[in-house]
DNA sequence: AAAACTGTCAACCGCTTGTCA
DNA sequence: GTGACAAGCGGTTGACAGTTT
């Protein structure tokens, strides 16, 4: 035997809610609060789901929705989260104070998914252009680059001195190769990498297997990164990822750079037409 | 002026997850 | 442990407005 229907279809209004409806909800929601949205339609003499109830109070009638275009700074902050959780709205807008899961996912289907295509085209362009392989110090690679993802614009990790990994930090230049591992502890695979931060080969680094570390589920708290000779201490867990992952200009905040790889090959991909302007 | 096309967004649908008896 | 139900989620649809031909 199937699952019950949420509602009778049968006589109930479908498609725009009109202003007298909204008002009747409003007003409902008012006195007797959120909840029990199966009841909502009868108690409120609504001939609406109650499914259609929740969203419309959700997505268009609750008080505190913000209204009118994404600023830059919103946007920015989805394509980033985007990076980092992929298609899950619901997180995404909680990370955006008044904006719905409903309202970013069309704004993301619209608008960042057009330009985020573009941006694909151009690095598929820029990958044929290199064909150096990740990691291999033998091989005479074009001109490594010492700005950009350099020394001068890496910042450290703020007041985290008791972690081992904050030798990231390279503000007085002292850089060097910046050995780490990936681990997942659902599925027990380490991946191991290192990330010259000194000097970064473009080449190399549009090389590296970012869409294998990519496939670890970072929304599962178990996945963390780890300095090598130093296990047990993690750079940074998901939590502290999305509460550091911020990018001001040229400037990366080093200790994102150890964890946040969607992040680091997205930045590493808008900073590639200065790479081949100056090639 | 009208038809065709395109973009946007509210709403719907089906599935999953969480909770409780 | 199991089943029923409510709530939540993300993909998809369709109406509508604006633009182009």
């Amino acid at each position: 035997m199937g699952r019950s229907p949420c509602c009778t279809k049968e006589g109930l209004n479908k498609g725009a809610w009109t202003a007298q409806e909204d008002e009747i909800l409003r007003d409902y929601i008012k006195v007797h609060g959120e909840g029990k949205w199966r009841d909502v339609p009868r108690r409120a003499g609504l001939k609406r789901c109650g499914k259609s109830c929740r969203l419309r109070w959700l997505n268009y009638l609750r008080p505190d929705i913000k209204r009118g275009n994404f600023s830059n700074d919103e946007e920015d902050l989805i394509i980033r989260l985007h990076k980092l959780l992929g298609n899950r709205w619901s997180l995404i807008a909680g990370r955006l104070p008044g904006r719905t899961d409903n309202e970013i996912k069309n704004y993301w289907n619209t608008r960042i998914a057009k330009k985020a295509q573009e941006r694909q085209s151009n690095q598929s362009k820029i990958e044929k252009k290199f064909t150096m392989k990740p990691q291999s110090s033998d091989k005479a690679l074009p001109e490594s680059r010492d700005n950009g993802l350099g020394c001068n614009n890496i910042l450290g990790p703020p007041a985290q001195q008791d972690i081992e990994c904050s030798k990231i930090a390279c503000m007085d230049g002292t850089c060097g190769d910046i050995p780490c591992s990936l681990t997942s502890g659902a599925d027990d695979m380490v991946i191991d990498f290192n990330i010259n931060m000194g000097k970064i080969s473009f080449p190399e680094m549009v090389d590296f297997d970012f869409p294998m570390l990519n496939d670890f589920d970072i929304s599962d708290l178990s996945n963390t990164v780890y300095c090598k000779g130093k296990e047990g201490s993690p750079i940074l867990d998901q939590q502290l990822m999305l509460e550091n992952s911020r990018v001001s200009e040229e400037c990366v905040q080093a200790d994102i750079m150890g964890s946040d790889f969607r992040f680091l090959a997205s930045f590493l991909e808008s900073s590639s037409e200065e790479w081949l302007g100056d090639a």
